[in-house]
DNA sequence: ATTTATTTTTAGATATAGCTAAATTTATTT
DNA sequence: AAATAAATTTAGCTATATCTAAAAATAAAT
């Protein structure tokens, strides 16, 4: 049984090991944790311990087999406190994350498994993110960065790598939303922004939104 | 903002306020939270220092207005979550209890409104307990205990006051629900135990069991 | 009204999880 | 290949919430 702190710390290592695909640094944990790199030494030698995770010092930390089950029984719930957040209590994409933090630590693999059942077995979150099955399998759909896409490329809207309130809203103003089909009309190679069209409307993007947006072609 | 700790005890010295309508003791605090007494005189203290109850030395903790609001909330969020465990998730009345435990927890004012509201605005949970609306205010039905009742009277099962699965599953076993219409048909003076029917049944009860059953006449 | 028993509090420890500041290791420049 | 910079770890402290054991206060019994 881990304890909440080490319920965080290994979610966040999972998210950071599938996103850079590799070793995760102690100071990438205490930024993403907005904590300070001695905790985070102190915290990856406890689960090192705890065989959660492997561990070599100053290189960095890599969840074990048991580590990464771990965190994803978390992003499971996540995932589904999510869907249900906004399915069933009609709560808005922006405000689910903060309170998904929360439902995602209560321990109950019945209420998980029946919140699923509830919610008919969804495969995706609200924002896009699969959801792991009850034996932690994960559907991952091919999908690109829209930053990687060319002039005259258009696919689909299937997820977001951001979540906070305020990138959400402004996709949301601009009803961008998943599942909305985008063409990129335009490119700048200098600062990475391009112009694209959603339905019959034009944005011009910066390359952080690019970024931070997933498309399935 | 109160800690997970701090809610605990809040919520066990309202309960206790409830039940015995006086200052609350030390030790009954640490026998229902299977603590240590010095553990409750610490946690008290530290209460009395934050407003949120009065507490005389030797005498008792009694909860301020701003404790007992902040315990009902806790209250509220425990029995509306266990509305949702059973009528939506299929939950048994017995499993409920300690996944509600954690669920009370969650903080957003935001999501336990939305829940009620989801919910259909229930008046009761499961065990026929009140569920304090939105404001903290508790519709209390006139009920007895059926350990007061006298041979020949009859009335409505309410509520239970133990919640622990043996004792549901114990009602269960005899079908005895929350709405079971309850006759008296004889009642021992010597060890308070009765001959009750339900329905067409009729089954000997202990004192113990027939102090835990609430009655509505 | 003492004595005895019970309850409650205080004092001193422990474990978790965080911090700052200093020391050490690794990476990057010159 | 040194020197400098950046990242990481260690050492020592702090706060929370728990505990045990001893001291003090209150309640009960003789």
């Amino acid at each position: 049984m881990n304890t909440l702190a080490e319920e965080n710390y290994l979610k966040t290592i999972f998210h950071l090991e599938q996103e850079y695909g590799k070793e995760v640094s102690t100071n990438a944990i205490a930024e993403t944790m907005q904590t300070k790199a001695s905790s985070v030494t102190d915290m990856v030698q406890k689960l090192a311990d705890k065989g959660l995770l492997s561990y070599r010092k100053y290189k960095g930390a890599r969840l074990s087999e048991e580590g990464t089950m771990a965190a994803i029984k978390i992003v499971r719930k996540h995932r589904l406190w999510e869907v249900f957040l906004v399915e069933k209590l009609n709560f808005h994409w922006d405000e689910v994350h903060h309170i998904a933090e929360q439902l995602e630590h209560v321990r109950s693999e019945e209420l998980t498994n029946r919140l699923d059942k509830f919610l008919d077995f969804p495969d995706y979150d609200p924002h896009g993110d699969p959801i792991p099955d009850k034996n932690g399998n994960i559907k991952s759909a091919e999908k690109r960065l829209l930053s990687e896409l060319d002039k005259g490329n258009n696919g689909i809207l299937v997820g977001v790598r951001e979540t906070s309130k305020e990138f959400l809203q402004f996709l949301d103003k601009r009803s961008i939303a998943i599942g909305s089909k985008i063409k990129v009309l335009g490119r700048e190679f200098f600062d990475g922004s391009m112009v694209i069209q959603v339905k019959k409307e034009q944005f011009f993007i910066s390359k952080k939104i690019a970024e931070n947006l997933y498309i399935q072609i």
